[in-house]
DNA sequence: GATACAAGATACGCCGTAGTATGCAAATGC
DNA sequence: GCATTTGCATACTACGGCGTATCTTGTATC
């Protein structure tokens, strides 16, 4: 396919630093922008529909600035994805990680990745959408590969709710279930909050808080014993 | 635009009689027969990158068919979305009209839903896309009112939780909270399933009302005051 | 101030696909 | 048994959009 592109890895470190990847998690302020006016054009539209001459408008800018930094609409696409689990897990690692109790640091991860979602709502909207339905047909070698780093980036994710809900059963502060078949609810009990909430202009902190409490209490009494 | 196009509303009533509409819900068999095809099509590949060829293909049929019984695209998957809907009312309906305890009623919606999504996993999970996304940019008028319409039945479904959910607080069995936004992660609890349960070639009943069971135990002790 | 390269704009080729026009056999009506 | 309509299939057109080739401008370097 594109054998013949040479310069496409972004664009060259500043000065004479040999350091390898000064800013390997985000890319530089114009990949980052770049994220941004994507993740905004997939939420509006779908991967499919939404076109790069959209995307191209949010970043007023045109195609040519995209394609300087990203091989493919499934490169941006991924690095869409990519930005999502990582914000996600910046999130809900902390409280994930951490000692104490188990039910304690469930309610921290889902208020934390509500509040998540409701701040950064394009890029996890577009991440709850899922890249493997779009995929899913017709892919490169190249798009595979993409498909399993963020598919190992979700599951990640998701297994800090499940290494959480197991430490609640051993514990009895939650019922006794197969923790990997409880973290579905709580997942789609968070996750949905991507699908129905909508920015309101003049919505307090206080007004987001209220949902991210009603839903970390919602998923941590949903595994109470 | 299809101005020209006199013969597109489905073939004719078979007959003398003069009924109007003598099978509303549902249509004719072939109907049922291109919306299962479309809802296999739309759910591995999305609206937008899913093909009428596609559609076509698990039909076993070509292009001719689709558009001999569906004007447009747009059409065809609010078909798909309108069917949904009209199963989850029937599967829930019963239970969320019915008199006694709310909390009982809400498990009995909850494990019927999640059964529904895991028999008709194709309906459920283009219906869990949603049209309005990629209906969103660029409508015409008439896809306007599809849009109006399958919102108007979500909505409806989804109202069926939130009495409930009202009625269960007033009988103080639930917390009390708001419900409208209480049936939020209810509902993405319970829709999550669509994402990712994968049909097992041999799954008994017994795993399949497992899934249910947790689910629906889930929910309820959720808002469980 | 000439050179080289970075950053992005512009224009276009090519492909996939929605929708249409038309053909055609089988059922249906008389 | 002839005419008409039904129920599709086939062939084609139109168009939107991805990716690419090329051109332009700004900026660092010597």
């Amino acid at each position: 396919m594109s054998l013949s592109r040479v310069n496409k890895r972004g664009p060259k470190q500043v000065g004479l630093t040999e350091d390898p990847r000064p800013d390997e998690k985000s890319g530089s302020d114009r990949e980052v922008a770049i994220l941004d006016a994507a993740a905004r054009a997939f939420m509006e539209m779908g991967f499919a529909a939404a076109s790069l001459d959209r995307v191209a408008d949010f970043l007023d800018a045109t195609k040519g600035t995209i394609y300087y930094y990203y091989r493919t609409k499934s490169d941006l696409f991924a690095a869409v994805n990519r930005r999502a689990m990582e914000l996600t897990a910046e999130a809900i690692g902390p409280f994930a990680h951490a000692q104490g109790d188990p039910r304690e640091r469930l309610w921290q991860m889902s208020f934390a990745h509500t509040l998540l979602i409701i701040q950064r709502l394009p890029y996890l909207r577009v991440a709850a959408q899922g890249l493997e339905l779009y995929l899913s047909g017709r892919m490169t070698i190249d798009e595979q590969k993409l498909l399993k780093e963020i598919a190992a980036l979700r599951a990640g994710n998701e297994q800090l709710y499940v290494d959480v809900i197991r430490e609640g059963i051993a514990t009895g502060a939650f019922r006794n279930v197969e923790p990997k078949l409880a973290a579905k609810p709580v997942l789609g009990a968070l996750n949905w909050t991507s699908r129905w909430y909508q920015p309101r202009p003049r919505e307090t902190v206080r007004q987001r808080e209220a949902i991210a409490t009603e839903l970390a209490t919602f998923v941590c009494a949903g595994l109470a014993s």
